[in-house]
DNA sequence: CTGTTAGCGCATTCAC
DNA sequence: GTGAATGCGCTAACAG
């Protein structure tokens, strides 16, 4: 343990704990001199500042929360990858919590964070959030980014990706391949980030005078086996010949399915789903995905927030949008 | 802000910030109406102990360090998924720091955390690490369990998976299946993981009365494109029948050497990786893996974590192993 | 069973 | 330029 105090490094310097104090920040009252002796001495000792003493005094605990509803996903693993990344350039520590989706832990996550132990939070919220009261004084007290999954009606500064315009291009795109009938996976159904999804989805079929059949659209959550007999109920009655997924989830899901069926991809059923898998190109057949830029997203948000917890001038309800990429596969012609 | 302090609760309770604390910790000295009054005082005003200040104190942050390479890796994603899971459990926080295998900036992680700022750490260590100083440091001054990516000469809780015997099994399966010829992608060569999956591959080989030959294992780092090239050149020019990946990471550039090279996957050349891959079943063709039980290390590992912490008997060197599996896939006989 | 006192390590007044 | 004193909020030792 890197045991040794401000104290001790005062006392072996024949200083005062407040000089010492002073130098390690670099104030502008200390000479030169008691600086360079103040941060060999520290540096010889390996002298580690106590993090807890410092936030109880300053109030500033130069760490940031990332609450997520899975970890173990491509798009969030990729995202904290850029959100590690900025704050360790700042010096900043990063704290995960995941929600599982569940309401009432990330109700209780939120209220553990509203103590002091983080500066700033970046939030995902969970699909299943009914009750939004917990993220509403998350927002009131304490600076937050919500980013990818949120909620419409709060005012807050938001990173999310053009998922309207997305869906609205591979539903689209999946028409002029000559997709008559076309499924939609739905997922995320309480969040802006599903129902825009869903709205770029009707307003393409709309657009091109295809007529909107409800029962081509599946709802799914987290129950899993229930999702899997809806799409397969879908695949197997309604026979699409394409389908729009709105999470990566279900892909795996649906290629099973397909198999089972034996329905054809992309011959008898085209699919786009939205998906960070790098293994998109090497299925079988390869999937044509929408691609968040998940990484940047990270980035992005971490930066935003960094600068409004050093109050530089940022909108408390500024709205960024990153672009997804639809990546076509030459193989099946989709 | 829960801005609210024991002093206050105290006030307005007419009791003494001391015998509020203890209430809130439910020792056995307050009567059960005076907790019940504190409780219920604390419950209406929403109070949040001060982190800080309670660490500060008692010299336990309940919270913990985890340190890997990657986090945009489905092994260590799903292996912090564990960690989390049984670090809320206890009411522990997770810290994350991503080394991106660079041992310099390990080593700043684990100075940094020689503060106080975190009860123990799980580590897995960079496979660019050289120097071992940092590590040993941190294991002297910190609880630590080591997790997959481990040294060999370090006295220390290690959880790992048979990586010997995986790999040997691997190897002997090829050769069942009639590889004369098994090349070797050989990544994290410092780590006694490495080297474990390498012994057991040239072992399965000389068990097999194959003479073992250097110029089929290529050795991995994490130059992407040097890698590429040392192994398209493998396959190129030793045109080997059987390809045994140490690592994830360099399946998918096989798959993409073999399609410009025109190797045909299984018929000219089977591939087994160690992979978690939730995809590896839909590949094209389907992939068959060592998969390790990446969220059940992490689970192992911060359970032991914990006992380390709570003082229970726990050899400081146990190492526990966890099994591999190896998953066959039917459509391509291997 | 409860209160008083002290101090964890640091950063910020206010003096000089 | 530097030092002395104070308190962030909590908990532990010591009383009673």
């Amino acid at each position: 343990m890197s045991n040794i105090t401000i104290k001790e490094l005062a006392l072996e310097l024949n200083l005062s704990a407040a000089t010492v104090s002073r130098a390690l920040s670099d104030s502008y009252e200390i000479s030169a001199a008691t600086k360079q002796r103040v941060w060999d001495l520290a540096k010889k000792l390996n002298y580690e500042p106590n993090p807890s003493a410092s936030t109880l005094r300053s109030h500033k605990s130069k760490t940031l929360a990332v609450i997520i509803p899975e970890i173990a996903n491509n798009f969030f693993s990729q995202a904290i990858n850029g959100i590690e990344e900025v704050s360790r350039q700042h010096g900043y520590h990063v704290l995960i919590y995941q929600t599982h989706d569940n309401s009432e832990t990330e109700a209780a996550f939120i209220k553990s964070l509203l103590s002091g132990r983080v500066d700033g939070v970046l939030i995902s919220v969970s699909s299943e959030t009914n009750n939004k009261d917990h993220i509403n004084s998350l927002d009131k007290n304490i600076p937050v980014v919500f980013f990818d999954r949120t909620l419409e009606d709060i005012a807050a500064v938001k990173i999310t990706t053009n998922d309207y315009e997305s869906a609205y291009i591979a539903t689209e795109h999946l028409i002029e391949r000559g997709c008559k009938k076309i499924g939609f996976l739905f997922a995320l159904n309480n969040l802006s980030t599903g129902k825009s999804r869903l709205s770029g989805y009707t307003d393409a079929l709309a657009s091109n005078n295809i007529t909107y059949d409800k029962n081509q659209v599946i709802t799914c959550d987290k129950n899993e086996s229930q999702n899997h007999s809806r799409i397969k109920k879908l695949l197997a009655k309604n026979k699409p010949d394409g389908i729009i997924s709105s999470i990566e989830e279900l892909v795996l899901p649906c290629y099973a399915i397909c198999e089972e069926l034996n329905i054809s991809i992309p011959d008898d059923l085209k699919i786009i789903s939205f998906s960070n898998l790098k293994t998109a190109p090497f299925l079988n057949p390869s999937l044509t995905t929408i691609t968040q830029p998940a990484f940047e997203i990270g980035i992005t948000a971490a930066t935003l927030l960094l600068k409004l917890l050093n109050k530089k001038q940022v909108d408390t309800d500024e709205i960024v949008v990153l672009k997804s990429t639809l990546i076509k596969r030459a193989s099946t012609g989709c």
